[in-house]
DNA sequence: TCTGGGGTCCTAGGACCC
DNA sequence: TCTGGGGTCCTAGGACCC
């Protein structure tokens, strides 16, 4: 029996979540930045027809911006991860196998019983737009790559209704032939490339591509997606809470600085962050990468990265920052103008296969202490908030704190920022 | 002046083993 | 002195995703 899949994709997620709160910029171009304001990120469909590009630099668009008077955002993913699980929670409803894909998209699997499979897509949008107040596409097909083309038809056709079906197989073709080859779920832009040097150039054309040098040429994820595109369900929902295999921690600073004292307080506030997220799925990491960056756009520019391997296998903050700032020590060279650092943990395991020191007896009881000050930790941070409770290298005040000039309240998750009304 | 952050999978090649 | 074939594990790098 084939499988049917359903993906609910979120129109313009971070716009819209702004939208929630602010209604009255519905209809208006409306954009969402990236960390530290740097590129545009998310734009609502007026903001795409003024010629608003995905990932454009801030500042390159800041003239057809003030022109226009699109209004603009800081990201606020306190904001935007609370709303996302809100559409998950409404879409559990609707069925039980669920693979949240993204902060805005998931896949769900629909049962053979439901016949009228686009009613049924058009019942999941209503009820997310009026429970949650965010917009939606809905693809339904036999596989999660044409589920794919179908949102991508949806969104740009607005006839549908938010809600195309590709079961109808004989029409796949006339669908397929809509999708640039730069547009399909797995083709980069390298891909692309050489696609178009084959004279591929969309996804009807791929369908139908000789297989042997598509494997050849993509490996077998690119053999996936010719076989997903012609119906042959290679990409199975996968709805199981993973551990990450690794967890990256970095940002750039709001303030470029050659000051070593400056930049080891941003990579311990990295680490205690990267900390958090590995003790928070119960794991241990053997291996941590830090990692330094001058200016990539000026030149001369400076990058380098180190690795440990670690004594033995950690999540307690204070060790982790400890070989973090050995670490950089080894790479930082003075006379360069620093924009980022970061720190990524990997060798990932969970802490009950954790190999203990036989030599060091003591090493049971300090892996149990620290981690049970790690916890308390963590558990008074997300009750009280992040850094209520600290470690001294990180700093009183983060001098390379990010830029976030424009962020929006954190309507939903925190108290002191709930919506007024006035009457 | 201003250019994000965090992930996964696959392959080739080298080291090592029997 | 000559020399084979097959396997595993690890790592770096390249591709992709949101």
């Amino acid at each position: 029996m084939r499988n049917i899949y359903a993906l609910i994709d979120c129109d313009n997620f971070y716009v819209s979540c702004e939208r929630v709160f602010r209604p009255d910029l519905i209809g208006k171009p409306v954009v969402v930045l990236s960390n530290n304001d740097g590129c545009i990120v998310s734009r609502s469909n007026e903001a795409k027809n003024l010629g608003i590009q995905m990932g454009t630099p801030y500042f390159k668009a800041e003239e057809v911006i003030k022109k226009n008077r699109v209004s603009v955002f800081s990201s606020n993913y306190a904001l935007y991860s609370d709303i996302s699980s809100r559409v998950v929670e409404i879409l559990k409803m609707f069925s039980p196998n669920i693979e949240v894909y993204s902060i805005d998209e998931a896949f769900i699997t629909l049962n053979l019983t439901n016949s009228n499979f686009t009613k049924y897509g058009k019942e999941i949008r209503e009820r997310i737009l009026k429970d949650v107040g965010i917009p939606t596409t809905v693809g339904i097909a036999y596989t999660k790559t044409l589920t794919k083309i179908a949102t991508k038809i949806g969104k740009k056709n607005i006839e549908y209704g938010g809600v195309l079906s590709l079961l109808n197989e004989k029409d796949d073709d006339m669908y397929l032939e809509m999708v640039d080859v730069e547009d399909i779920w797995g083709v980069g832009r390298q891909y692309s490339k050489w696609l178009r040097e084959m004279g591929i150039d969309n996804a009807k054309d791929l369908k139908y591509a000789n297989r042997q040098v598509i494997r050849h040429h993509m490996t077998v994820q690119g053999l996936r997606t010719v076989l997903e595109l012609n119906g042959i369900d290679c990409i199975p929902l996968d709805s199981r809470r993973v551990l990450k295999k690794s967890i990256t921690s970095s940002k750039s600073f709001g303030i470029k600085t050659d000051s070593l004292e400056d930049i080891k307080k941003a990579l311990a506030i990295d680490v205690a962050q990267a900390g958090e997220k590995l003790r928070e799925q119960g794991s241990v990491a053997g291996t941590l990468t830090v990692f330094l960056l001058s200016n990539p756009f000026k030149t001369p520019c400076y990058s380098n990265s180190i690795s440990i391997k670690l004594p033995y296998r950690v999540s307690d903050t204070p060790n982790l920052i400890k070989y973090s700032l050995i670490g950089l020590g080894k790479i930082f060279k003075s006379g360069y103008i620093y924009k980022k650092c970061g720190v990524v943990l990997s060798d990932i395991s969970t802490v009950n296969d954790v190999q203990l020191d036989l030599f060091n007896s003591s090493f049971i009881n300090d892996f149990n202490i620290k981690n049970k000050a790690m916890i308390t930790m963590d558990r008074i941070n997300r009750k009280w908030g992040r850094d209520t409770i600290k470690i001294g290298s990180m700093g009183i005040e983060n001098t390379l704190k990010m830029k976030q000039d424009m962020i929006s309240n954190r309507y939903t998750t925190d108290w002191n920022n709930l919506l007024v009304v006035n009457i």
